[in-house]
DNA sequence: AACCAGGACACAA
DNA sequence: TTGTGTCATGGT
């Protein structure tokens, strides 16, 4: 596969599952153990137990999309040119509705690594165990809806989620009471779909369109976060403060149908550097 | 030791 | 419409 930086894709904040082991990365991806290594630039090679049968993972990492189709839609601006250079082959990757849901509403004033932590605690709490490969610690698939509502929020409050608990279970409740298809979200138009998924608690602007970007294939959703805030401002409004409305009426506008994964580079841009700097300062 | 983290929400003014 | 406090916890 052309032109797909699995490290990048795999650690820039869409997904909180994959550890890195050695070369490779593992994770868990539609209740299947998966193991997956850039074995040369731009190839991905997958070590499964499911031979044969590679949907589920094809459309995971959306091997069928054309990128550089994607980057040719583009606005041609030079903060936008640096990220994607700076970001060359960093993909979106297609989520299970649920996890990708229950995932974000526990982001919330959360650092990613710690995202990442309060989800693998919540898999190994309330998640199905998935075969692996002999020897190898145990695994576990995501927690259904279901499961999740037929515990109490003080079982997930434990999990280290703090406030986020009270939304996660009830936002659980209402998806494993059939109140919401989440799947077929991804058949309505964007303002539909996201007015359904803003009606849950603890779901606003933000978390709603990761949701949609990041697992419902709505590639014109554009979550503004801390950190796109801070990007947006200081390369396109030359550091002014600007509200959270016009930002986001601003990033339609102008980033187009393929806004999302403009915000995905300059998130992961934006990222990059701040780890850089700080870097530097610790060796100064 | 302060400050901040892939926010949302209720409630000012 | 825009601003502020609150929520729970841990990293830097």
């Amino acid at each position: 596969m052309r032109d797909y930086d699995l490290a990048a894709t795999l650690n820039s904040g869409q997904a909180f599952r994959w550890r890195k082991v050695g070369a490779a990365w593992e994770g868990v991806v539609a209740g299947h153990w998966v193991s997956l290594c850039a074995t040369e630039p731009g190839w991905v090679t997958a070590t499964t137990l499911r031979p044969g049968d590679w949907g589920w993972l094809t459309d995971y990492l959306q091997l069928d999309v054309d990128l550089s189709a994607i980057l040719q839609g583009f606005p041609d601006d030079r903060p936008l040119r640096d990220a994607v250079e700076a970001c060359r082959g960093l993909r979106l990757l297609r989520q299970d509705p649920w996890e990708c849901l229950a995932s974000f509403v526990l982001s919330s004033t959360k650092q990613i690594v710690q995202i990442r932590r309060i989800v693998a605690t919540l898999c190994e709490r309330f998640g199905s165990p998935v075969a692996v490969p002999a020897g190898h610690a145990p695994e576990f698939a995501f927690p259904t809806a279901a499961r999740l509502a037929g515990g109490s929020e003080e079982e997930l409050r434990a999990c280290k989620m703090g406030f986020r608990a009270r939304y996660l279970w009830r936002v659980a409740q209402r998806v494993a009471a059939g109140e919401l298809d989440l799947a077929g979200l991804g058949n309505r138009p964007l303002t539909p779909a996201r007015a359904a998924l803003m009606n849950l608690p603890g779901v606003g602007r933000k978390i709603a369109d990761c949701v949609l970007l990041f697992s419902l294939g709505f590639a014109a959703a554009f979550p503004i976060d801390v950190w796109v805030i801070k990007a947006l401002r200081a390369l396109y409004f030359q550091g002014r403060r600007v509200s959270l409305p016009r930002l986001q009426a601003f990033a339609t506008a102008h980033f187009g149908p393929y806004a999302g994964y403009a915000q995905q580079y300059l998130f992961h841009h934006m990222r990059l550097k701040a780890g850089r700097a700080k870097a530097a300062v610790a060796a100064a």
